[in-house]
This record gives C-alpha cells, sequence and structure tokens, in this order.
DNA sequence: GCCGTTTTCGGCCCGACTGTTTTCAGTCG
C-alpha cells in the first residue's frame, strides 16, 4: 500500500515530466499542490480513500482523486506509464541542476537526442550547448557549475545549526553602516525544524554597502546572483544565504513577502487583489488608479488584509488564513510558558552536568519542576543507574532541594528501560518509590510483533 | 487540474536577476 510521501513524490515527477512536456502550467501546478499537500496530510491518504474521501484532501479534485485510487489499487498509474514514453524519467533528474528548468530541458533533450546528466554533462563540455537559441557560452558554463554544484550540496539544514549560523551573518550585516535592521526570514523565521537556506532581510536605504560585504562573507565559495534588492551565495560546505535590502518604510511588506511560506504569501494576495489592492514586498498598489499603499512593519501588512497578525511559525497555509479571517488563531506555545521539564539526564548517567547545574539553569529559565530520568541499570552504554546509584542520587536530589528551596521542585524519577521480554528493569516496589517513572525502548527493537 | 458566500467558468501572486536579446525569456525567490 504506498503511503503518503510515495504518492507525493509520484505527483511531484508527473508535475516535472508535464512541465517538460509543455504542458498547461496551472496544470502541473495542480500536481504539484497535490503533491505538497499530501506530504503535509495528518493522516494516510489510503484512509481517505477507504472512507471514499479522498476530494475532501485540498488540491485533490476528480482527475488526481481517481489516479490515487488507481495506485492504492493496483500500484501502478497507466496515466505516468504513458507520459513516461512521451517524456523520458531521466530528464527529471536535470530538474534540480541550479539554472535549468523545464524549458532549456526540453530544447536541449529535443535538439541534441540526451536524457541522463552524463550525457547533459559531457556534451556542456564539447561546447553542444552554447548555440542553441537563448543560450551562450554562459549558460553553458553555468550548467556545468550546476551540476558540480549537486555533489556538495547538502541536504536540509536542521534549524538547530543553520539559526545560530544565520544571527552569525545577521551580527555581521548589522555592523555595516547605514543598516538600520535584520531580521531571519524564510524557513528560518516560520522555525521549520529544517531549513533548505538562509535567508535574511536588511532594512538599509542604500543597499550597495550590504550587497558588497554579504558577497564577500568568509568561506562564500560563489555567488549566485547580486542585484541592488537580492543578492544570493554558496559557501564552501554547499550551504546557501540570501539576503534582501529593503529600506525601513517598506520593511512590513518586505519582511511578510521573505518570511513566505510561498503559498502564505500567494493567499495573502489573493485577499489583496479582493480587495482591490496589489501586495507586493514593495507595497500595496491600487489595481484601479494606482497609489500606493507602504507599510514599515508586519502588522501594518496584515490590518490593511484585516486580518490579525498571524505568527510566523502558523504561516504555511495550512488553515492559518481562515483561522485568522474568523479570529480564531491558536495561542502558541512559547518557552516561557513552560513550567516543566520532566525528561532530562544529568552526569549519573549519560548526561554532562550535574543535578545542581541543571536545577539551576532550569530555575533560571523559569521552569518549576524537574524530573531527574536518568536511564536505568540495565542500558550499560549510558553508565543506567543501579538501585544503590539511586539511593545515592535521591539523597543528592535531597539535598539539592533543601539548597534551592521553593524556586524549583525537583524529582527523582527513572527512564526505565523496557527489556527484550517486555519486563521493566526495576521491580514495581521500587519504581513506586519513584516520583515518576517514564519508560522507553533503545535495544533490541526488531524484535516481530 | 482545482476551485468557489461576489464565480460551476475562467481565473490561477508578483517581482528580481541573468544572459541573451534589440525588447525579453527563463529561472528563481
Ligand atoms: N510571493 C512569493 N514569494 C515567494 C515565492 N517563492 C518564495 N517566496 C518567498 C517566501 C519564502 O519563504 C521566501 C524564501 O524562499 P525559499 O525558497 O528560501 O523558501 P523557504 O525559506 O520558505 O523554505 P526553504 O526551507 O528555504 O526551502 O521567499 C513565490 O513564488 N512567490
Ligand atoms: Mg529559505
Amino acid at each position: 500500500m504506498m503511503n503518503n510521501r510515495q504518492l507525493a513524490d509520484t505527483f511531484t515527477l508527473i508535475a516535472n515530466l508535464l512541465e517538460i512536456k509543455g504542458e498547461i502550467i496551472y496544470k502541473t501546478l495542480a500536481y504539484r499542490k497535490a503533491s505538497e499537500s499530501l506530504m503535509g496530510l495528518g493522516r494516510e491518504a489510503s484512509e481517505y480513500w477507504k472512507e471514499g474521501k479522498l476530494e475532501e484532501i485540498p488540491g485533490v479534485g476528480k482527475a488526481i482523486a481517481e489516479k490515487i485510487d488507481e495506485l492504492l489499487t493496483t500500484g501502478k498509474l497507466e496515466f505516468l506509464e504513458k507520459l513516461k514514453k512521451e517524456v523520458p524519467e531521466d530528464l527529471a533528474t536535470w530538474l534540480p541542476v541550479p539554472t535549468l528548468g523545464p524549458k532549456k530541458i526540453a530544447m536541449i533533450w529535443k535538439t541534441h537526442g540526451i536524457t541522463t546528466l552524463a550525457e547533459l554533462e559531457a556534451a556542456a563540455k564539447e561546447g553542444k550547448l552554447r548555440d542553441m537559441p537563448g543560450m551562450g557560452a554562459k549558460s553553458e558554463t553555468a550548467i556545468l557549475e550546476g551540476i558540480a554544484s549537486l555533489s556538495r550540496r547538502s541536504a536540509r539544514i536542521p534549524l538547530g545549526t543553520a539559526y545560530p549560523l544565520a544571527m552569525e551573518i545577521i551580527g555581521q550585516l548589522l555592523n555595516i553602516k547605514g543598516v538600520v535592521d535584520a531580521q531571519p526570514a524564510g524557513s528560518l523565521r516560520r522555525m521549520r525544524s529544517t531549513v533548505g537556506d538562509l535567508d535574511i532581510l536588511v532594512a538599509a536605504k542604500d543597499s550597495s554597502a550590504v550587497m558588497e560585504a554579504f558577497v564577500k562573507l568568509p568561506r562564500v565559495n560563489r555567488v549566485l546572483g547580486k542585484g541592488p534588492t537580492k543578492s544570493s551565495i554558496e559557501f564552501n560546505d554547499g550551504v546557501r544565504a540570501q539576503v534582501w535590502v529593503h529600506p525601513p518604510e517598506k520593511f512590513g511588506t518586505a519582511l511578510a513577502y521573505a518570511t513566505g511560506s510561498k503559498d502564505h504569501n500567494v493567499r495573502l494576495r489573493e485577499i489583496a487583489l479582493a480587495k482591490g489592492l496589489s501586495l507586493s514586498e514593495h507595497s500595496f498598489t491600487k489595481v484601479k488608479g494606482g497609489g500606493e499603499i507602504l507599510c514599515a512593519t508586519e502588522e501594518q501588512v496584515y490590518e490593511t488584509l484585516g486580518l490579525p497578525w498571524v505568527p510566523p511559525e502558523l504561516r504555511e497555509d495550512r488553515g492559518e488564513i481562515q483561522a485568522a479571517k474568523a479570529n480564531k488563531l491558536p495561542k502558541l506555545i512559547e518557552v516561557k510558558n513552560i513550567k516543566a521539564d520532566l525528561q532530562t539526564h544529568s552526569n549519573y548517567s549519560d548526561g554532562k552536568l550535574t543535578m545542581l547545574e541543571m536545577a539551576q539553569a532550569a530555575a533560571k529559565r523559569g521552569i518549576k519542576v524537574i524530573a531527574f530520568t536518568d536511564h536505568s541499570v540495565s542500558l550499560g552504554v549510558t553508565n543506567g543507574l543501579s538501585i544503590e546509584r539511586h539511593k545515592e542520587q535521591a539523597a543528592e536530589i535531597k539535598k539539592i532541594q533543601k539548597k534551592l528551596g521553593d524556586t524549583i521542585t525537583v524529582l527523582h524519577a527513572s527512564e526505565v528501560e523496557i527489556k527484550a521480554d517486555g519486563t521493566l528493569d526495576y521491580p514495581d516496589e521500587f519504581l513506586a518509590s519513584l516520583d515518576l517513572v517514564l519508560a522507553s525502548l533503545h535495544t533490541s527493537l526488531r524484535q516481530p510483533r
């Protein structure tokens, strides 16, 4: 049975091949949207299917529902098999090459009859691409550089790695004369768990100094583009970053744009159009008769649209527009709302800090309850605690509690191993003496059900 | 191909940068 990812991959492939084929762009868009929608779906599409409700999935209409049905029933799709015969599947592997899109790919394929990435590289090296219409020596070199960049290109970067990197760049940009503000944008500001690149927005009257400094940052491997409003770079490790510079009086529209997501932006722009306004990163303009509204803050952007400000974390076009319209945006849980940390490891097992250090740090962050859930005895690699050592730990926790008074409540707990036979690591009588017990699996994960 | 309290047909966001081009197409954000 195909899962959502496999279905999504199938529709992305269809979109890619259709685009190379030269199909109506909105049709390819529909397949792409359906694919994205499947990726972000909370439930398996097969469940909708069993209930006969496939068309309730956003972006799925009659035609795509029928294709999902065929894929779930047979595991195959006649439409795609036929399409692959018209447009070789290999061509889709060219799309990740920067500067190559569906139009150029189709032209190169039809002119030279080549389909694999290796053939493309060879053709470019032989100088066979430069004579085609709309192409020249530079575009040929760009393709070769693009192919080379594919191997350098890192996967998406975890937020925890990307955020400090971006803040470091922002720190350097803030030092530049004339820079009023610099903020993380894109998926970084939306706090996605991984980001594809580092997007940064700078407020400054004049952009040239920022652009010059940006492309000369340490460890820049190549400059992908450099203009008066936008520049982008690739670092040696393949990580990409881009910066936009807009004047302070446009910072609101610019930040809304740069924060995205793309789909959220499109929704905002549609709402603007319904009000007779055209929204871009620069401003709102009146569709009839002209006239411009500048927004220095995001609040002004949303206010102009008749919406409350939407937290970046929600800007994914996953229902937040509807919620905003109805004034029913959820109140997000923030770090300051966290009152208890009930899963921690101290240096009693595989943690690095002492319990006192951790309890003090937690108290400093406003946390009211901390539970020490060090590993249990059978997890030897983590220095799991014997019952004897638990007694020491209990005594130490008493001392810590005394020292810290009522600033924080310290609980004596354990992350107890569930062993291969399903039993727990300690006898029930001992578990009953703990304040809290977590049970978890670390070994023998491949047993039959 | 999808979608709809202004539409069941006719729209579907809008602009920057590059390289090629004598005014714009393609790609990308
Ligand atoms: N209006 C509009 N804005 C776009 C479009 N594509 C991208 N943007 C805006 C919103 C994005 O959040 C922002 C940065 O683009 P990115 O490609 O870096 O996307 P994002 O950072 O959201 O995701 P990522 O983790 O980088 O894949 O640019 C578009 O087609 N239209
Ligand atoms: Mg990004």
